[in-house]
DNA sequence: AATGAATGAGGATTCATTCAT
DNA sequence: GATGAATGAATCCTCATTCAT
């Protein structure tokens, strides 16, 4: 009895995990077969529940859409911000802790959804294109231009760099990606190995002294 | 009677426009609506044809779309294969010729939309991502490797590169292309000018004496 | 030249038996297929037509239909009625005689087929039923009748006879057809043979002396 | 709380019910329209419910048929066999029962609508034909044929009856059917009736004496 | 007269959403 | 809160009918 005060019974736990269960599932679903090859009823078979359970934890099948969007972004969010405190080492240092970032948030299998689903659907959802912009992309490159501008200050990287130079040092984040997903099959590029070998010539390509 | 052979009245001509007709807007409304979110009866509007029209010249959705993506992939196909054929001068001069094909290739919206559309359909149309995998990927990176194996032999491009390392050469152009999409609202990047200014960048990086 | 005015030049020829062709094709096609069940498409395609000619020749589906049935009925009945005069022998011969002026139009497989549509497709043109009817059903019976009055009158049938019971000589047409129709693949029952002997049997259970 | 066992609240009554509701409602629209001509939409406003509720008991129009004959017929078929069992008494008494069942099995406006629906629309459905034939047609006519042999073994019938005369003796049941299906209005035959006393005539014109 | 491309109303089927239990 | 039966709007697809050639 003293421990209901703290504890949630099973019900509250369960009803609490709900709508993480069904976000997972939907995810799942919307990832496979985009939103509008996306039954509903395949949802609430995933996450174990009946389809009217869906209504009573969001309003419908766009709202649901977005929520997954949401709510996964999130953590990698959290990860990119916090981290983007330290500025110690060398330019190489953290251009390659960076790159172990982006390569632990990416072997996500929920967040490379997350992705997909906005390239897939973004035409559909321009709003969470704009969010997923301003909360993930534009602090990610804030903090890569940070990095750069740092290397260039130390003398690390050649002046001479443009904006789109900088971005394209994660061109490979995008482009693995999307071969893996299409064509993993076929040959699968490992993200992380790659990304530090592209960093590197990627350095040398950039020294002040070329050019 | 003597132009009768060689004329074709009206009725045949409009015939014989009708699937390109109907693939061109096929193409349009798939891309922006995806698969599934596709209505023909969009389609059809987009054509300016009626519904049961389309029905005449392909046996239903899946058809249309498989017959969209075969259709407006050859070009390019063709293209990648016709201009395979030259090898003089720098790898420099290659790379930066490579560059510009692909570039004038990306630029045709079409071929963007293909290109999405595999991207985001390709879950359900398995068979589409191997022809495009086979047809259009396999002879593209076939000749990036020739003309870095040949940069290798000339002594332009270490010897310690790998094959994802060459890969990665092509990697802005996927980036690019899904940046612009979905944030090109926001800043577009240019194509031709930043790959160019990649492959600068990547060969600097690559020379033998770096390591 | 002089031939040109007895002679109906080949197109004439061929546009004056359309019509017929039109008929025996859409009377194959509804047999098989019932009215609903039928495409004008495979009409003409048997017709070795155009599905647009149809529309020369016969108003819409509804017409087409009924047009089959009054063209095949009508070559039975004026069989049936020509027939209809010689009233010669003992009533033992004038039925067999019957029988194989039934037997010899259900041979017909035209005919067998507007049996089957008026069956089947009774409900939805009621006003053929009616024609069929009062054309052949009713001369028929009637004929019948004379035949087992004047049977009566001679004393070859008993005087207790009914309506019904005269009808029944003829039921054997239908269900011989009907089982032919359904289980012939099974096993096929020989109508003329058949009916032959259930006359015998009838004409043996209905002399007077049987009570 | 005891009750609840043994009760089902009004929801999961009405769901057990659907089915044979839908059946019922089917079996009407089909006996009226055929196959083909019978749009679904109907159904559904005869069985006062919604066209998706049919989908939740059915897959398709066809297996809606199929169902519709299969649970109709297995009432008929259930009485045939079961009363399949006495045999005691003349020859005469046993077809005059005979004639009782099969008169109380066509007074079923539902079995009625089977046998012309399998009449009608038998092409498009052969394996119904042949389960209505291995399941309903065989064995009425074993059991008829063992009522005929023992007939011909007790000196009631003569024994060059054929398998096909037998048959005959059940002709008028699908006459009858026929004639008032389409003539009904015009003129109605008793079934019961008309088949006891072809019965008398048949087997007064099978007595061994004859011939 | 003949064609067959085009139309669009009509019907089968799906699935997001509601709501009685 | 949870269920899942029921709904009906939406969408694919068919085919009778029209009409320009």
């Amino acid at each position: 009895m003293i421990e209901r005060e703290n504890k949630k019974n099973s019900r509250t736990v369960q009803k609490e995990a709900r709508p993480k269960e069904i976000l997972s599932a939907a995810l799942n679903v919307f990832e496979s077969n985009g939103f509008a090859g996306t039954r509903l009823e395949e949802v609430a078979k995933f996450a174990g529940i009946s389809k009217g359970t869906i209504y009573l934890y969001f309003d419908n099948k766009d709202e649901l859409f977005k929520a997954c969007v949401r709510e996964t972004v999130g953590k990698p969010i959290a990860k990119t911000l916090e981290s983007a405190i330290n500025f110690e080492g060398s330019t190489e240092k953290l251009l390659h802790e960076l790159a172990e970032k982006i390569g632990d948030t990416f072997s996500d299998p929920e967040y490379r959804s997350i992705f997909f689903l906005i390239v897939s659907e973004g035409k559909r959802f321009p709003k969470l294109v704009k969010f997923y912009f301003d909360e993930v992309i534009t602090p990610s490159v804030s903090r890569l231009s940070n990095i750069i501008q740092r290397g260039v200050d130390r003398g690390d990287i050649k002046s001479s760099i443009s904006e789109e130079d900088a971005l394209l040092l994660l061109s490979p984040v995008i482009f693995i990606n999307v071969w893996n997903r299409l064509f993993g099959n076929e040959k699968k590029i490992n993200l992380k190995d790659t990304l530090h070998s592209h960093i590197d010539i990627w350095l040398d390509g950039m020294r002040p002294e070329n050019k």
